[in-house]
Order: structure tokens, then C-alpha cells, then sequence
DNA sequence: CTACCCCCTG
DNA sequence: CAGGGGGTAG
């Protein structure tokens, strides 16, 4: 069926392009009006980002709608001398005339028949009793459960597209059926979603496997094993591309690198955990509009609404709608962090090894701070400097057994292991020209570890802090251009 | 309490 | 890198 929608869509481009080719640049502007006129019931989307132009297209309303419109538009532009740009300019109006016309009938008969078997494959899964194959946690409710908030979800256009968005690409597959709301789930999860009340947890009942062993921490971890599972189930694999999907914090660089990590980078799931690296934010402060953005399957909904702590309720229970960046566009508010800002982060290691928070707020403006944002960015700095830390630790105490006696003897250059190490670590691509400060730093950080280790004060559970004040005190200025939210471009293309 | 720090772990 | 525990300063 996708195949005969697909025949169907470059039928009607041909026939689209050889009447209207002067009237838009290219395609993608109509398919953005087109995406307006079918979303407007639909607060903003059940699916994050439909601006997918593919998905549109194959949207039957949306094609019937253009297509109609192009049999009028046919009708017009008959005498228009500029209409025959990509087809045999020696027809004369009159045969064009014909053609348009014969080609709007096929069209139409093919439109009907296609329609009237998406319309019967619709209704038969729709009205298919549904078995359960999946118990209910790994069921990615929470997309539905917001629909339920929506009362015009039952028209005909919602349903249709969310059969386009899940179903379509196997309609007989046993895990679409799943997809499929019944009422009950809905208004079942439609509280949870909403209230935030710890009183909920017992709401949460209907989970079986319970993630409630978290102290009552203000841990900001919505049980990260149904959220992934949720996601990763067969039946939410999304059939868009990736920064297309609402996250516009997609790495466009690659897998943000870990020390230790590395497996995981070429993996079909990487992508997904690039995800799940950040989108504990997104989560977060998308909470409250979880109506519009329905689809952040990694939301386990039930559980989780348990562990919306203060945290979560005071931080982002009240923060407006921003106007979501798209992935295409650079410099808006950002509501989360994005493999961006981390590698931005780790080339400002490079300057300072102890921000405060209030310089965070300042080189990172393009992103709206809350607590969660500020203390992930004090994290990062922090894993920073504690792999800057085992790094000098080891390369000290391989000096001293490379039978290094003086200080004198040590020193950090652009060529030495250490260096490659830290470099490889902040600033893997090496696209980033390393200050001379940080190798001064550096080299002190180690001979320090060094004179520490052979006066023996490694001993002392604590004798790194001796360490640690001293270097806190070597930061240097960052330069302003890290305050730029484009600083990376500006910064690498040099 | 909050905000940081460090440590350890996964 | 993120979680989470433990500690400290204000």
C-alpha cells in the first residue's frame, strides 16, 4: 500500500511540476502548508516534528487535499504561455487542456481506489479486538494516553494519521495492533500525566515490575530500564529520521565519546542511547507539555509520575512554552543540552577546570538553565576533571617507576602521551587549538601529583585535595567567543 | 536546605 | 557520561 501511495505521490508531482513549476521554489514550502492545515486540530504534534516531508506526502488527507487542489489549479492555468516549461512546449494549449484533464481523471480514480483501501484497512484495525501481546509496562502508552487528552482525537484525520505514523509501515504487524488506544488506557494514564502528586504512586499500580527502588532521592532518573525498553520495542521504532523526531540535540558530530565507551558507538542502538544521554531533560521540561509532545516514548509514564520529585515539580512544573529549536535552525532557547554544548564544555576545559555556575549561564545562553541543566553542566565539568586527574595520577606515577627522580624532568608537550590522552579526550576531533596555558597547567597538575606520590602523601585517603586547591586556583579566562551560541562553528573554522 | 565537591559504579 | 552516596560550607 505504501508503494501504491508512493506510485500515486510521483504520479501527482509530475503532473504537480509540469502546470505549477513556477509557482514554488521547491516542494518542501507546500508541504509546510499542507503540515499546518492537518495539524490544526491537533494542538501541536502526536508525533514530534512532522515537517518529515515523506510522512506528509504519504498523509492520505493531506494528498487528497493537494490533489484536488491541483485539479483546480489545472483548470486555471491553462493559457499561462510559462506552465510548459518541463514537458513538450509544441503542445498548444488545447491538447494540454485535454491531457490536464485526462490525467485528473486517472488521478482521481486511482486516489479513490487507494483511498478506499486505506479506509478499509484502517477500519479493520481499528475495529480488530486487539490481543495483548505485550504486558502492559513495555506498552508505550504515554503517546497515546496524551491523546486522550485531546478530544477531537477521534476524528478521522487524527486517526488517519496516526495510522500513517505507526501503522502504515506494517499494518498487519502484531505490534501495531498495540498501537492502537483503547479508551480505557487513556483515561487510565491520562492522570498520570497530568497530576504530579506523590499521592499518585499508587496510580502506578498497573506496572508490574516496579522501579520504585529509589529512596525517594530527588534522583532525576525516570527508571531508565522501561524507558528504554519502551522505546526500543519493535512497535515505536520511528520511521523518521532522527532529528526529525523532536530531539534537536541529535549529535551531528557523532556519538558523544565517553572515556571508558566505545562499543556502543557504531551499534543500531547507539543512536538511541545518544538519546537517552540527553533526553532525561528533555523529558523532564517537556513534562508539562507532554499533551502536544506525546510521543516521548522513553516517558514510562506510570512509574515515573512517582518519581516526579521536587525536583522535577519545582524546576520544570512551570516553565513556558518555548519555542522548540529545530535542528536546522542554530540560535534559539534551548531547553536542553546537546552533544554541542558537551563538546563546547569540554573545549572550555581547556581554559577552566572550575567553572562556577554563573559562567556556565554565561557561555551557555542559548539554553534555558534550571537546576537540572546547571548541575548536568557542573557534572560534566566534573567528570572532566576527574579524568584529567587519573590521567595526571597515572602519568605521575609512570614517571616515578620510569625512574623520573626531579620535578625538572617532567613536563607536558603537544607530542607526550599525556597530552594525546587529555587531547583525545577533549578535543578528539583536534580540530581546537589547545592553549599553551592548559599544558603549563597541566605540566603543574603533574608534578604535583608527582612530588605528592614520592613524599609518600598518597597515603592520606584525601591527599589529592591539597592537589585539587591548587589547581582550582590556575583557570584562566575562557575567551568570549565560547559565549557565543555558535562558538564551535566559529571556532573550528579557523 | 542548597549547592558543590569527590568518589565509585555502570 | 550519568547516578547516586557521602561530605562540606554557607
Amino acid at each position: 500500500m505504501q508503494k501504491q501511495l508512493r506510485q500515486l505521490q510521483e504520479k501527482f508531482y509530475q503532473i504537480y511540476d509540469s502546470t505549477d513549476s513556477e509557482n514554488e521554489e521547491d516542494g518542501n514550502l507546500s508541504e509546510d502548508s499542507m503540515h499546518s492545515d492537518g495539524m490544526d486540530h491537533h494542538a501541536q504534534d502526536s508525533v514530534p516534528d512532522r515537517s518529515d516531508n515523506e510522512m506528509s506526502d504519504l498523509d492520505p488527507g493531506h494528498f487528497l487535499d493537494r490533489a484536488r487542489a491541483l485539479i483546480r489549479q489545472q483548470a486555471m492555468v491553462t493559457g499561462n504561455p510559462k506552465r510548459d516549461s518541463q514537458r513538450g512546449k509544441d503542445q498548444g494549449p488545447a491538447s494540454m487542456h485535454t491531457e490536464g484533464k485526462q490525467l485528473a481523471e486517472t488521478l482521481k480514480q486511482e486516489l479513490n481506489t487507494a483511498m478506499s483501501q486505506v479506509v478499509d484497512t484502517v477500519v479493520k484495525v481499528f475495529s480488530k479486538p486487539v490481543p495483548q501481546v505485550f504486558p502492559p509496562l513495555q506498552m508505550p502508552q504515554a503517546r497515546f494516553a496524551v491523546n486522550g487528552e485531546n478530544p477531537d482525537f477521534h476524528t478521522t484525520n487524527q486517526r488517519l494519521q496516526c495510522f500513517g505514523d505507526v501503522i502504515i509501515p506494517n499494518p498487519q504487524d502484531t505490534f501495531a495492533n498495540i498501537q492502537v488506544p483503547s479508551s480505557s488506557d487513556q483515561i487510565e494514564a491520562l492522570p498520570l500525566v497530568v497530576r504530579k502528586n506523590s499521592s499518585d504512586q499508587s496510580s502506578s499500580a498497573p506496572t508490574p515490575v516496579g522501579h520504585h527502588h529509589h529512596h525517594h532521592h530527588p534522583s532525576l532518573h525516570p527508571s531508565p530500564l522501561s524507558a528504554t525498553v519502551g522505546f526500543g520495542s519493535p512497535s515505536f521504532r520511528h520511521p523518521f529520521p532522527l532529528p526529525l523526531m523532536g530531539y534537536p540535540f541529535q549529535n551531528p558530530l557523532g556519538t558523544p565519546s565517553g572515556s571508558y565507551s566505545g562499543k556502543d558507538r557504531a551499534s543500531p542502538e547507539s543512536l538511541d542511547l545518544s538519546r537517552e544521554t540527553t533526553s532525561l531533560r528533555t523529558k523532564m521540561s517537556s513534562s508539562h507539555h507532554m499533551n502536544h509532545r506525546s510521543c516521548s516514548p522513553s516517558y514510562p509514564g506510570s512509574t515515573t509520575e512517582g518519581l516526579s520529585l521536587s525536583l522535577i515539580k519545582s524546576e520544570c512544573g512551570d516553565l513556558q512554552d518555548m519555542a522548540e529549536i529545530s535542528p536546522y535552525s542554530g540560535s534559539q532557547i534551548q531547553e536542553g543540552l546537546s552533544p554541542n554544548h558537551l563538546k563546547k564544555a569540554k573545549l572550555m576545559f581547556f581554559y577552566t577546570r572550575y567553572p562556577s555556575s554563573n559562567m556556565l549561564k554565561m557561555f551557555f545562553s542559548d539554553v534555558k538553565f534550571n537546576r537540572c541543566i546547571t548541575s548536568q553542566l557542573i557534572k560534566w565539568f566534573s567528570n572532566f576533571r576527574e579524568f584529567y586527574y587519573i590521567q595526571m595520577e597515572k602519568f605521575a606515577r609512570q614517571a616515578i617507576n620510569d625512574g623520573v627522580t626531579g620535578t625538572e624532568e617532567l613536563n607536558v608537550t603537544r607530542d607526550c602521551e599525556l597530552y594525546r590522552a587529555l587531547n583525545m579526550h577533549y578535543n578528539k576531533a583536534n580540530d581546537f587549538e589547545v592553549p599553551e596555558r592548559f599544558l603549563e597547567v597541566a605540566r603543574i597538575t603533574l608534578r604535583e601529583f608527582f612530588n605528592a606520590i614520592v613524599a609518600g602523601k598518597d597515603v592520606d585517603p584525601s591527599w589529592k585535595k591539597a592537589i585539587y586547591k591548587v589547581i582550582c586556583k590556575l583557570d584562566s579566562e575562557v575567551p568570549d567567543i565560547f559565549k557565543s551560541p555558535n562558538c564551535l562553528q566559529e571556532l573550528l573554522h579557523e
